[in-house]
DNA sequence: CGCCTACTTGATTGTCGTCAAGTGGCGTGG
DNA sequence: CCACGCCACTTGACGACAATCAAGTAGGCG
């Protein structure tokens, strides 16, 4: 398996996941090696989106679970008023469509926010090869476990904080993500659009414009369009109340 | 966990699921004799609380899952600040502590709100217990994958909606779980107190007071203390759905 | 009976949403 | 290549909804 970390993991077909990076983060942690295979099998039926691509729809039947390979994705429904409300937001090494599963079809709709390419994982043969295997038993209830658990980590962040310590606490969750994948901390992009954001954290487009112009001000970070530079991390944390969301080394630390 | 003395109403010894009216909300629809069998002799931990008795508490290794027979519980965490956040309220049929699974220790408090009782279940059990069973391997992930669900809808009543229309959208929410279970949808008691409420709809409690008693006013529901009678479904209904902070008939409604 | 807690009700403040106008980047078409 | 328009974003002014502060009432329980 190459550990290339650089984008080559093209062109998609079925079988690859060896050549994915992500094959760590996706479903094969602590697997045997029939294991394993038994589930690139069923799991490399890649897909290549591009920007503002629909990968599914709220109500459409759910047949496969979709593993972020690159690229990024926003998960949202529509409310009564026809409005976007952003449920998450999904990056490389992500599982996307559990919450089908007890429905039998898409909660939600579920759209790249830039060039993205995916693993469709069919969702029967993945519980079928359940079956087999403890471990990749144990392993699908930790991701949905997981997906709980941040959901409602997220949950008293809107439920509690302000509008600065909303946009503070998911700029450090972001960077959080990027460290643990390996990426800069310090530097990195917005796929998302601030009027996603704003969804996303329940607020208005303009005021999370001008509470980033203001950490801006603050010299806490630096925005420039969709880059962002956190300039001083320790008052990001401060701001954000260090109760994140996520897989971060906070999150572990208990409390 | 020592056998409660005081245990009159249920026979609750181990193996004793057949006499819990909760058995088909449970975990045991559609398994097989022999599997029902099984899941009986590990689920029929018994377990009593009075008011405000803790179940288990945040950072405690997970070892149990809790289904709910009687009573009605609360989850919680605890704010930086050290106030209560309501995650989610619990009734008899409900499963509570799978978003424990993934860290290994629960994630957030849970204590009774009045006199209850649970079937506690260890979880690694039910994980040997489901790889023999692919019924109740997907009973499982549907479980969690509904209560995900459940959790993303209630994001959009936090992230969008008003006061009233929080209110609303909880009630109809409690009046079509009693209609599920065969009591009445229309009186109805609320187990939970008015600062529980306001935490679980990030609110404040006035505002929760205030906001009943308007309710009572238009004579859209009859509150006493913690009875409820939804007097007009529809007006509560359409209260529930709609967000209008602008140009509002339904704040005219409510004059 | 009196205390305590839960809840209600009223007055005032503040945060954030709304409305409105303006800026800048970018793609399109002339 | 520039002009244009579109869209995302920014910035400012204002107002509304709900939070906060502050009393006051009502049950529950010792």
């Amino acid at each position: 398996m190459s550990r290339d970390t650089r984008v080559v993991q093209f062109p998609l077909q079925s079988g690859q996941c060896q050549s994915c990076d992500r094959a760590s983060v996706c479903l094969g942690q602590g697997l045997s090696d029939t294991e394993t295979h038994e589930l690139l099998n069923i799991s490399a039926v890649p897909k290549l989106l591009k920007r503002g691509q629909e990968l599914f729809s709220e109500g459409h039947a759910f047949d496969y679970l979709y593993a972020v390979r690159s690229g990024a994705f926003k998960t949202y429904k529509i409310t009564p008023e026809g409005e976007e409300q952003i449920i998450d937001f999904h990056l490389p090494g992500d599982l996307i469509g559990f919450n089908a599963v007890a429905r039998g079809y898409y909660t939600c709709h579920a759209v790249s926010l830039d060039t993205a390419s995916v693993c469709a994982i069919r969702f029967r043969d993945l519980a079928t090869l359940c079956t087999g295997s403890i471990r990749l038993q144990e392993t699908m209830l930790k991701r949905i476990s997981a997906l709980m658990a941040r959901e409602e980590d997220f949950l008293v962040t809107i439920g509690t904080k302000s509008a600065t310590q909303r946009l503070a606490s998911f700029l450090v969750t972001l960077s959080n993500y990027y460290l643990n994948r390996g990426f800069s901390s310090t530097n990195f992009t917005l796929p998302m659009s601030r009027t996603d954001i704003a969804s996303y954290l329940s607020l208005a487009v303009e005021t999370v414009s001008r509470t980033l112009t203001r950490l801006q001000h603050d010299k806490v970070i630096a925005v420039k369009r969709n880059s962002v530079e956190i300039k001083n991390h320790e008052r990001l944390h401060a701001l954000a109340g260090f109760r994140l969301t996520g897989i971060t080394p906070v999150a572990d630390m208990l409390h």
